[in-house]
DNA sequence: GTGGCCCCTGTTTTT
DNA sequence: CAGGGGCCAC
């Protein structure tokens, strides 16, 4: 196998150059990814070193998935030993394996954001603080940021009162979590370095360990992950790290760029490797990348080019409001696909992902699929957070905080109430929930609780009781099934609305999740689908090769790439966002995500914005103004005759003008409803349905119809090719 | 005491 | 429009 095979010369030498330390900075589609996975084979297949002493990270769960994959292609063999993975679910797995040297038990839980909240509330409400002024997902925040800073509640210094109680909220928080046995994000990488730190014979151990190390995406690392990688990397100095500054889109989750600088410092014998020429896109489009880019101050001068041709101009179009850009993209899309393009290659990208309901509506009314990354991600649904609850308590029934979600879901007469009569007692005695529900299912167990409080609890306790003894007899699924039949699920979720029957699919998603999930022994099932569920991110869910347009987020959109781009909201205050626009750093982090969405595409650029646009349902519609960065893209790149318009702002007023009173004739047109309730129509796509409600609103008729074979869809005339069926 | 209903508020981005 | 908190009827 030649593993040189269609590199170019820069991306050859980042791939040979095994000893020492190496900085690659590679611009957008310069082939990082190959350079990483050649760079692992080639250490493995020419330089015979084991899989065993490497050590690759990745962005997401899923990069590390398809890393995996060509790894195995490229050297014909399983890779087991190799570790490769987010640092996260490094973490994860190394605190699992040291947990005796930890605080913290083998089977600890993973909270995520939302578990979070509920603990920093937990902390503010047991320092009886007042929620208004201490809100916690400010003290989340502030948590956060100190753990991603290494600083824990000890060493936290506040400079104001307000940073004084923070302080005291962290201490009580991070308490919690050890009462609950349980970690969050921060902590997993937190509480690597420190067990590091603490453990010199351990650390030697892992420095021994992981002779290379790689890192992908350099630039979005943390002062832990900077650290973590400095610690594991001291001893052999074989650190190689991809990133580019320009792509940096992560500082508010503590993500520094300049840890590419200090990388250099840190290591000053290291090579360092500039990849500039790009495999992606036309010269086009990276004329724009560039022309948005280099206005940033402070940057490693960087031009992207390619040796492919120029393309075609990018499209910057003004729309009256979201509903109408949505239905230009999708219009839009048609034709693409009309011309050949591959739907699945067609990407639609946005700064907030409350700018996807239009986008989706507009989808439906059209009839045709897409496929949405994140929004109400699946793992953040009530139904799946419900569920995971019920199977975190039986893997690990001192995690209070899941116990607190679940104990009265379905409702089963567990109020505040009984909640505070069961606290107070347990917690005089020195018990946990688990242990003090055992206790009452006993006839003759004295306790201080009314009748009815200990007829409901001890019902939960042979409920949990029952489960958590089969947690080592039942495989995975048919544990989540177990759950669902004693907690009678399906009844409480399914209560005939629609919303119960989206619910239920979820849950039986869940089903299928857990299923696939492996034969694995039932606790060790229970313990790693748990760990997996808690790392999953959204992109990592995404099928590609799925022939629909994706709808995501600009920063879910980082590493992927599509035939046609569409960045819609190209507005100040939505990109620039409003929260950016007081500190010069931050809106240099939106000018670099918009340099991210541009360089995703291929061949087709659309930048689209509106006139108006609607916040909050109805209530706020608000007029908006192009955003800043299009301006900045050179004339000579935008097609047809919005171009002018984006550059004269003199000209904006006859516009508004325009479109206003062009929007308002339409919408007077009357139209007439064609379809009344109960007709029996046909669909070319959807076979045969009855209607059930027709409207005519925005010069539209909109009907809803029922159909035999695909349920219900609510359609636009104007665009499905409705027809009577008699 | 509990559970359902209504009103209020408030939108960045996520491992 | 949706999640959370407060209020009122069982």
């Amino acid at each position: 196998m030649d593993w040189t095979e269609d590199l170019n010369a820069a991306q050859l030498e980042a791939v040979e150059a095994t000893e020492g330390p190496v900085l690659v900075l590679a611009g957008p589609g310069s082939g990082k990814t190959r350079v990483l996975t050649c760079r692992v084979a080639f250490l493995v297949g020419e330089r015979g070193v084991a899989p065993w002493h490497i050590l690759a990270v990745t962005f997401t769960n899923k990069a590390a998935r398809e890393m995996r994959g060509r790894l195995e292609l490229l050297l014909g063999e399983q890779l087991q030993r190799l570790t490769l993975g987010t640092f996260h679910a490094t973490c994860a797995r190394i605190l699992r394996g040291e947990a005796e040297h930890t605080p913290f038990s083998r089977d600890y839980v993973i909270y995520d954001s939302s578990d979070q909240l509920a603990a920093v509330a937990q902390a503010v409400a047991e320092l009886n603080l007042d929620e208004k002024r201490y809100q916690p997902q400010a003290l989340r925040a502030v948590i956060s940021r100190a753990k991603n800073e290494l600083i824990g509640p000890d060493e936290y210094r506040p400079q104001t009162y307000w940073e004084e109680v923070a302080s005291r909220v962290y201490a009580r928080y991070q308490d919690i979590l050890r009462v609950n046995d349980a970690l969050d994000f921060d902590d997993l990488l937190m509480a690597t370095v420190q067990l590091f730190r603490h453990n010199e014979g351990m650390l030697a151990r892992y420095q021994q360990r992981y002779q290379y190390i790689l890192v992908d995406e350099w630039q979005d690392t943390n002062v832990a992950q900077y650290e973590l990688v400095k610690l594991l990397g001291a001893r052999h100095r074989n650190v190689f790290v991809v990133g580019d500054p320009d792509q940096s889109i992560y500082r508010f989750r503590g993500a520094d760029y300049r840890n590419v600088h200090r990388f250099e410092d840190d290591y000053p014998e290291a090579r360092v490797i500039l990849l500039e020429r790009n495999y992606r896109s036309t010269q086009t489009v990276l004329d724009v990348a560039n022309a948005i880019i280099s206005p940033s101050p402070n940057r490693h001068p960087k031009v992207l080019y390619t040796q492919e041709e120029a393309g075609a101009p990018i499209v910057v179009q003004e729309l009256y409001d979201e509903d109408e850009e949505a239905s230009f993209v999708v219009e839009e899309i048609a034709q693409l696909v009309a011309r050949g393009y591959n739907p699945g290659e067609c990407a639609v990208m946005y700064r907030t992902n409350a700018q996807s309901r239009a986008l989706e509506d507009a989808f439906i009314r059209r009839g045709l699929p897409y496929h949405l990354v994140g929004a109400t991600r699946f793992y953040a649904r009530r139904e799946i957070k419900d569920l995971l609850a019920y199977l975190r308590i039986i893997h690990n029934p001192y995690d209070g905080l899941s116990l607190e979600r679940v104990m009265n879901v379905p409702p089963r007469g567990i109020g505040p109430r009984t909640r505070h009569e069961l606290d107070e007692w347990r917690l005089a005695e020195g018990l946990a929930t688990y242990d003090a529900v055992q206790l009452l299912r006993e006839n003759d167990f004295e306790a201080p609780l009314s009748g009815r409080s200990r007829k409901v609890l001890a019902d939960l306790g042979a409920l949990w009781g029952e489960l958590v003894n089969a947690r080592s007899m039942l495989p995975l699924p048919r544990l989540l099934d177990l759950v669902m039949e004693r907690t009678d699920y399906e009844a409480h979720i399914r209560d005939g609305t629609e919303e119960g029957e989206e619910r239920w699919a979820n849950v039986m998603e869940l089903r299928a999740v857990a299923h696939a999930h492996g034969d694995l022994p039932p606790e060790e099932g229970l313990s790693s689908f748990l760990e997996k569920v808690a790392l999953v991110s959204d992109v990592d869910d995404l099928q590609e090769q799925a022939d629909v347009p994706t709808l995501l987020t600009l920063h879910m959109a980082k590493g992927l790439e599509f035939q046609a781009v569409f960045m819609v909201g190209m507005e100040e205050g939505l990109l620039p966002h409003s929260r950016s626009l007081e500190d010069p750093e931050q809106l240099e982090e939106e000018r670099r995500l918009c340099y991210v969405g541009i360089t995703r595409a291929k061949e087709r650029l659309y930048l689209l914005y509106t006139f108006r646009r609607a916040f909050f349902g109805d209530s706020g519609s608000d007029v908006r103004l192009p955003s800043r960065f299009l301006s900045e893209i050179p004339p000579e790149l935008i097609e047809g005759r919005e171009k002018e318009l984006a550059h004269a702002p003199a000209d904006r007023e006859a516009r508004r003008y325009r479109l206003q009173t062009q929007w308002a004739q339409e919408a007077e047109e009357p139209v007439m409803a064609q379809f009344s309730v109960g007709d029996r129509v046909r669909h070319p796509a959807f076979g045969s349905g009855i209607v059930m409600d027709s409207r005519v609103s925005s010069g539209d008729e909109e009907v809803v119809v029922a159909f035999e074979e695909v349920g219900i869809k609510r359609l636009l005339v104007s665009l499905a090719k409705l027809e009577f069926r008699h």
